[in-house]
DNA sequence: TCATTATATGATTGTATGGTAATATAACGA
DNA sequence: TCGTTATATTACCATACAATCATATAATGA
């Protein structure tokens, strides 16, 4: 099932996958949702108060997670409360955000042409 | 910097940023790219050529990459050779592959009712 | 059953973006 | 300089999808 390639999905199918989950982590929304569930179990009427949304949408959001299998939920009486379903997520976002950081840092010291800096950059981690 | 709520981006624009590469890693083609690169440096009509695309297309991949620094490039002769510039992606690609077969099982598992089969999905890996 | 609360779903609109053809720009050699 | 090759850019169309309003469905208690 591997390819020479690996690391990077190999047959069309998988990768059609791969890419909607990307896509779907790609909204600010979706993942200011996924932030607040952080915190543990919410109601989407508690999402939709914390996140300042309006409920169809927020609720639009949920059901894509949901299917993707990134939130799990269940009810409680006329609510259905949600949490993370796949905890992966995390690492995922720490690794972007990690990378982000890196590319907007050395975007600011390009524009400051503060290459000299480099250093301080550096010790930041 | 850091919130009680850490691993994802705390305030707005930096969550736009994160979402922003997400989207990018969104699309099947750039993903190929990725992947083609990942052999080594490739000049845009290697990449065309290789990945059956058209070269405004594969351009335009190429300089949404190259703008978000996932990938480096530099000029030889009338080439542009594009090549990967943060090798993070990969390390992302997994867990973001990972994940999905992980998903895509279960669902099968679910539409077959081979819950009594989980054993086999456990061994293989 | 009916009213109420909570959530989900249609339907519509606007916008972002991918694909593509045509054209522009850049680098090189004659 | 001119022609050729390689890459980038412009302009257009088509599509995917997020936001929103209105409405439907589900669960609970009276």
């Amino acid at each position: 099932m591997k390819t020479a390639t690996d690391g990077l999905p190999m047959n069309g199918a998988m990768l059609e996958l791969v890419a909607r989950r990307f896509r779907i982590l790609g909204e600010p929304c979706r993942l200011r949702i996924l932030q607040q569930l952080e915190r543990g179990e919410h109601s989407v009427g508690a999402l939709v108060e914390a996140l300042d949304g309006n409920q169809p949408n927020i609720s639009r959001h949920l059901q894509v997670l949901y299917e993707a299998g990134l939130v799990g939920r269940r009810r409680d009486g006329t609510s259905v409360l949600y949490a993370i379903g796949d905890p992966f997520i995390f690492k995922l976002c720490d690794l972007v955000c990690r990378s982000t950081r890196q590319r907007t840092q050395r975007s600011l010291d390009e524009l400051q042409g503060v290459s000299s800096l480099r250093s301080a950059q550096r010790s930041r981690r």
